[in-house]
DNA sequence: TAATTGTATCGCAATATTACGATACAATTA
DNA sequence: TAATTGTATCGTAATATTGCGATACAATTA
């Protein structure tokens, strides 16, 4: 016991909560926010901008590779990150569809 | 060592957190779901329709209550869940407004 | 009052996450 | 080739999550 138990549910449901959990530690959003307003970041930037060692960045980073949110590309002797444009989009209607799927009606018993 | 250093970070960056946390776990967008579908849900309900038990189900509903994303009232000897329809609004903004704010200029190093 | 019903909480075990320093490794530079 | 640079990975410790059975508890019913 403790194991997440995943197959119980659906793949859709999994995708989504695999995209969510690339967002729920304030480190990685603070990640993201960087790579967006930067447009692209070689890894030591952001571990000059966040309060966490290289170690633990490079960690998060590749947290959100493997959510499938952001892409690295070799460049020289660095690393460029950036945000998966097209991943990025369909985690956003993934996310926005259940959101949207609450129809307020004002008759909630609650 | 271990834990996460939320104060290094923004109230926002832990606030999209919060909520990204809720939806991470593929059975809490199960309950969600279920919550949607039927407008409000006895928790007995939610055990029926989910391969986990009872003491599990009522974990996962407490969290999603601490995100703020529901709100439980009581009912005669039962307990009623639903949408918290304020807070859900806000959750839906507060991650689409990181989504939106990439903006695809075609022109990504990587 | 006693039994029943629906839910929450406790206690535990298994597993996962977070964080860091140390170290490995690959590409560049001297 | 040797040193340097930037990043990844390893090892480890602390903490958090997931899941379940057992049990507590509060409201209803008999």
């Amino acid at each position: 016991m403790g194991a997440t138990k995943s197959s119980a549910f659906s793949i859709k449901d999994n995708t989504i909560a695999k995209v969510a959990n690339a967002l729920s530690h304030p480190a990685r959003v603070a990640i993201l926010k960087i790579l967006i307003k930067r447009r692209a970041c070689i890894c030591g930037d952001i571990v000059d901008e966040l309060p966490l060692s290289q170690s633990t960045i490079s960690q998060h980073l590749k947290e959100l590779k493997h959510a499938g949110l952001i892409k690295g590309e070799v460049e020289g002797v660095k690393i460029c990150y950036c945000i998966d444009e097209k991943q990025w989009k369909a985690a956003q209607v993934l996310l926005n569809d259940i959101f949207k799927s609450y129809k307020e009606a004002g008759s909630d018993c609650c």
